[in-house]
DNA sequence: TTTGATAATTGAACAGTGTTCAGTAATTTT
DNA sequence: AAAATTACTGAACACTGTTCAATTATCAAA
């Protein structure tokens, strides 16, 4: 009797059905905007009936969290082909800001929402998050060993590197500076990353 | 007759108010956790009345934003007493940190939140915001004038120091990292900008 | 096939949010 | 004292996330 395991099969089911009205509506209307009727109305059930499937609203959003560490880290697959050390390096910081353009909605889910990140304390898919940094680390000491970043340890360079790149992201989007207009931010952001680069360049 | 007047000082005291209320619940409850009748309840008046005063929530954490700028601009005072431009420029990295880490709050509306960023569209009450930012492009090309950042755009270049300081103070803030536990957040952000320093020094 | 148990689903309710507005109360002017 | 102006209230509206008793559907055993 596989009725178990049919029952199983459609119980993901709709949590997957869930999640991709909760995706959707997401990349949308935002976080915030994004309700849990609006939701279950999507999927066509009651309100009630998410809430059997997540524990709460957090919890639905963590797993597009995971998503988004997922598809940041294959992103990141390109740099395989990069074998200079520090080409690989610059194209990692390319690839992290384009993928910040890409999906804002992503990007603030990891990097910038407060409230999701809670869930994923004490969660071994937190993996997924940490596996982009732990390249970044891996990248910096490969430079080092070809002379660069001498006299530094890798692993605050590589925290020092990675707030460089996510300051360049949110300064601009967050709280429209009036400093920077919306038109010219992806200019001013390109040559702050230049900028960067610049002064890695002399390291 | 001056009840004109005295009825004139009688709102601004009443605005005074709601504003003192707005922003101690602000600092002890955060932006969303302070609600537009909690601030009434202490001032006691009824909901409605605050909308007497303001035109909705944006623009009571508006008026708290400027003072964000004013109080930021205060502490970037002490930079008068630095008088070697690289000197001045490191201190004043030292004052927006010490600022942002004084007054999370403030930092979070001034720079992190969206919402009451709207508000200070065309406002020439911007100019608060904007100061800092000027001081920072002048520092920069005094800095310039003894040898600093030859070759480089001033404006580009100050907006690139300002992500990389915006970065090191968010990342490890929203979003808790895990990369980073809470007790040595303090300590690898001091190592981040004593790295960015010591590039800065390079140039 | 009917019964009993189990699981799935609902929809109303709770306590909260920002905001509006008709009605009331206080004050000032005539 | 009456009229006009201003200040203020508090109920209501349309939302929010979340819970839970009641209902319905599904399925295993008799």
């Amino acid at each position: 009797m596989g009725t178990k395991e049919r029952k199983e099969r459609e119980r993901e089911q709709v949590k997957s059905q869930i999640l991709t009205a909760a995706r959707e509506l997401f990349f949308a209307l935002g976080y915030e905007a994004t309700s849990i009727r609006s939701i279950a109305e999507k999927v066509e059930y009651s309100p009630g009936a998410i809430y059997l499937h997540f524990k709460d609203k957090d919890s639905i959003f963590h797993e597009l969290q995971i998503e988004g560490f997922h598809l940041l880290n294959e992103k990141m697959a390109v740099l395989l082909a990069v074998s200079d050390p520090f080409e690989r390096l610059k194209a990692m910081g390319r690839v992290y800001m384009q993928f910040a353009k890409d999906y804002p909605d992503y990007y603030d889910l990891m990097f910038v929402i407060r409230a999701p990140m809670r869930a994923l304390e004490d969660d071994e898919e937190w993996q997924a998050g940490e596996t982009a940094y732990h390249i970044l680390i891996h990248v910096v000491k490969e430079c080092q060993s070809v002379g660069y970043f001498n006299n530094v340890d890798p692993e605050t360079f590589s925290y020092y590197v990675w707030a460089t790149m996510h300051g360049i992201i949110t300064l601009g989007k967050h709280g429209r500076n009036k400093v920077v207009c919306e038109a010219s931010r992806n200019f001013i952001e390109e040559l702050a990353f230049q900028e960067f680069v610049k002064m890695l360049e002399k390291k």
